[in-house]
DNA sequence: ATTTTTCTGTACAGATCTGTACTATTTTTT
DNA sequence: AAAAAATAGTACAGATCTGTACAGAAAAAT
């Protein structure tokens, strides 16, 4: 993989332009579903550009699943703390920045990276790793505020929760409705009052 | 689409046996990652064969959705017939059968229409039909079930446990183990707990 | 102002994709 | 056994995909 070609290491408006736009046409229509022809057309840039930049598609796709992350990770930790006080909150708090980002996003299209480990079946692939990162980085947030929030099971509930947070998400993209995780936000009481005590 | 071309439409084995193999292939690998060449060859079959018993892909894609959603209700109904006798059992025999599913399937590749659904993005496209029905029909029998169990606010929990289904379903493919399945069973009862008395 | 680097645009190689043409072979029917 | 239908196998058209070659224009550096 990834020959023996230099790339260009410069941190230039141009790398970031290629970037979005691979960020925006695989988020919003998978990743294989897009070629780097589309890619270099939109962004308005030569293909050897991107070649200069990307030594391959694939390479696009991990640095695409990389920023993609970082950036999911940023808009939710500044949602919570903007809206959040308590940990308590903050499990709830998740839920509606999930809310908040179908009703933001002109297309939702859910999780990147759920999307991606389903697109990519090959459990032995390169980008496995990182999405299972993401998803246990998120799982643990949730066990950790659940157990200062001195809810029992903190572990298990951490795993149904994460469980709902991706069922609400990919209903929501199918159904093209945020109803899913209306619902998902109005059970969650039920879901930690059973945990209590 | 689907131009004016003679198809066979008599009901052989060879027929059986290509669509067979398309619906492990589509299963396994994703719809896009699978091309007619592939099918063809692990079919045994000439390429023009397939051709005459379907007039083009799109329209095994959509044989293959309706297939595999008979086949799935079947074995779900079976499977509950055979293990539950009230309806309350059957809320939780649901997940359980999604357990039997990961631990028979040699590769469990999830929900074949959740999967169809993230990978065509385009809402307008013609398969969304048919997977919004499959799971609408899932989620009326939760309800039922519910409300025949005298569970209040039926509607909601039905909305509930198809979230919680298909999130178990997509970690579960996502991590390669059934731990998140097995994580919701037993998240079940607290939920539905929460909506008796 | 001149050199050097970067970017563009087109063209193309090689692979792969869907779908078709055509002939030979096998299977089925009569 | 002869005729008809179905299937195989190869080849190929046309489109699309990733990645590269190369010449000229634009930008940056000196």
């Amino acid at each position: 993989m990834a020959a023996k070609k230099k790339i260009n290491t410069k941190n230039t408006p141009i790398r970031e332009r290629i970037l979005s736009t691979a960020l925006k046409l695989f988020y919003e229509n998978g990743i294989q579903a897009v070629g780097v022809d589309r890619i270099v057309a939109e962004a308005r840039v030569a293909k050897m550009t991107l070649y200069s930049y990307f030594a391959s598609k694939e390479d696009l796709i991990y640095e695409y699943l990389e920023v993609i992350s970082g950036k999911w990770f940023d808009d939710f930790h500044k949602f919570l703390n903007t809206n959040c006080k308590t940990d308590k909150e903050r499990l709830k708090g998740a839920f509606q920045f999930l809310k908040s980002s179908y009703e933001s996003t002109d297309q939702f299209r859910g999780n990147a990276f759920v999307n991606a480990g389903l697109e990519i079946s090959d459990p032995k692939h390169q980008v496995h790793g990182l999405i299972l990162e993401n998803q246990e980085i998120l799982r643990e947030s949730f066990e950790n505020w659940a157990y200062n929030s001195g809810l029992n099971n903190a572990r298990q509930l951490s795993y149904t929760l994460l469980n709902l947070f991706h069922g609400a998400t990919v209903a929501a993209v199918i159904e093209d409705f945020p109803e899913p995780i209306t619902h998902a936000i109005s059970t969650l009481d039920i879901i930690i009052q059973g945990h209590e005590g």
